[in-house]
DNA sequence: GCTTTAAAAAGTAAACT
DNA sequence: AGTTTACTTTGAAAAGC
């Protein structure tokens, strides 16, 4: 009947104009942060796999698309925390960890948990830090996650840890504030962590 | 040497009940010196035992709600309690109404420092849950028994989700073999 | 899904002194 | 910088939006 018809072309419709503003919300936030288009690429087929899984039901369009973004970067290996992609987003952080996990789970993303090192170039180099600091956090964190200190603790604040003190052993000095206000943690975060791992390196 | 499985300790069971007896909220809450009813936040009258020391909710139903305690023991001391106070307040109660455990939270300490990005892997991605940034624990999802164990770097964990004593002992039990197997245990 | 209750684990954070 | 308080996670029930 005509009706039926009207209503399939208008949930059809309705399901495209979704589509549609989902897409481009994940190219914005992802131009917001600063992303390259393959991460974008990577979020947008998480979304429709989540769109075809039917995980958006009960969840916002907006909260799946920034999820899928946060997802895919951290799929790619430049990892965003998520107190970044709140900024861009206006899915409140508590509710983009949730979707993150429930579409992680659905979809058998299975990723493994983020490696602080992967922060390490982006604080840096934003921090205009040289090359010899950034290997000498790498080798900080190596260092101290082998000696089991990573556990639970938050790959941003132990990779400004690393950053802060591979500073001022290379003799480029950053501030805890500077370091705290780029990777998003506080200064006390960064002094408990880089006390840790200043003994872990056997300095101290 | 000491096994993991003696370190658990109880640390809150929910239990369910009722009266099988409808109420007036609005009249209990001023006849219950103590007692917390806000119907605009929540539908259930909040009523707290000193001794052992739990929290009830108690609905318009008749049905109740006993949380806090720290055993299945306390559980029945709290809502016997209860049953008591409102029978004083002539209000009918079933003579000994059956109580439900619904979840039992314990603790316990496997001794051991954890690596918990290494765990995270071994257990097995898909049924592990280990997002550092958002929470330091790692949630472990256990077919048989069936609970969700929450694992720290200290080698501290939480077992909750089981309705018998026996489920923590169990899946203690059950971690520790699998967490040997992988060699992740100290 | 949310609301409320209780308790543990450990990390992070904010408000004070 | 140290302390206190509080929030994050897990699980379950209750009645109702």
């Amino acid at each position: 009947r005509l009706r039926k018809w009207q209503e399939r072309i208008r949930t059809k419709d309705a399901g495209e104009r979704n589509l549609q503003f989902a897409l481009s919300e994940i190219d914005r936030m992802a131009s917001a942060l600063g992303v390259p288009r393959s991460v974008r690429e990577v979020a947008s087929v998480i979304y429709r796999r989540a769109l075809n899984e039917d995980l958006i039901r009960g969840r916002s369009i907006e909260g799946v698309s920034t999820a899928a973004l946060y997802a895919a970067c951290r799929q790619e290996g430049i990892p965003r925390s998520l107190d970044e992609v709140a900024d861009v987003s206006r899915v409140p952080q508590k509710e983009i960890g949730r979707t993150y996990r429930y579409i992680s789970q659905e979809l058998g993303l299975e990723l493994k948990p983020v490696d602080p090192k992967q922060f390490v170039p982006r604080f840096a180099s934003s921090l205009e830090l040289s090359e010899e600091v950034q290997s000498k956090a790498t080798e900080i964190i190596d260092v101290s996650a082998e000696q089991g200190l990573l556990s639970g603790k938050s790959p941003t604040g132990f990779a400004a840890a690393a950053i802060y003190a591979a500073s001022l052993l290379c003799n480029e000095k950053k501030t805890q504030r500077e370091v705290a206000d780029v990777a998003q943690v506080t200064e006390v975060t960064i002094r408990n962590r880089y006390q840790e791992q200043i003994e872990a390196m056997g300095f101290r | 040497m000491t096994n993991p499985a003696d370190s658990i300790e109880i640390q809150n069971v929910v239990a369910s009940t009722g009266i099988g007896q409808e109420l007036d909220l609005e009249a209990l809450a001023e006849d219950l010196p103590g007692a917390d009813f806000n119907p605009d936040n929540f539908p259930g009258l909040v009523y707290r035992t000193q001794e052992p020391k739990a929290a009830a909710l108690i609905f318009r139903s008749g049905k109740i709600v006993c949380t806090g305690a720290k055993s299945i023991d306390d559980v029945h001391e709290a809502l016997g309690i209860i049953f008591e106070k409102l029978r004083g307040l002539q209000i009918p109660v079933e003579d000994d109404p059956e109580i439900t455990v619904q979840n039992i939270v314990s603790s316990a300490d496997l001794g051991h420092n954890l690596n918990l990005n290494a765990l995270a892997i071994g257990l097995g991605l898909e049924d592990v849950e280990y997002e550092p940034e958002q929470f330091p624990g790692l949630v472990y999802r256990m077919d048989e028994p069936e609970v969700v164990i929450l694992l720290f770097g200290s080698g501290k964990i939480v077992i909750t989700g089981g309705k018998r004593t026996d489920d923590a002992e169990e899946a203690v039990e059950e971690i520790v073999e699998r967490i040997e197997g992988l060699g992740l245990l100290g």
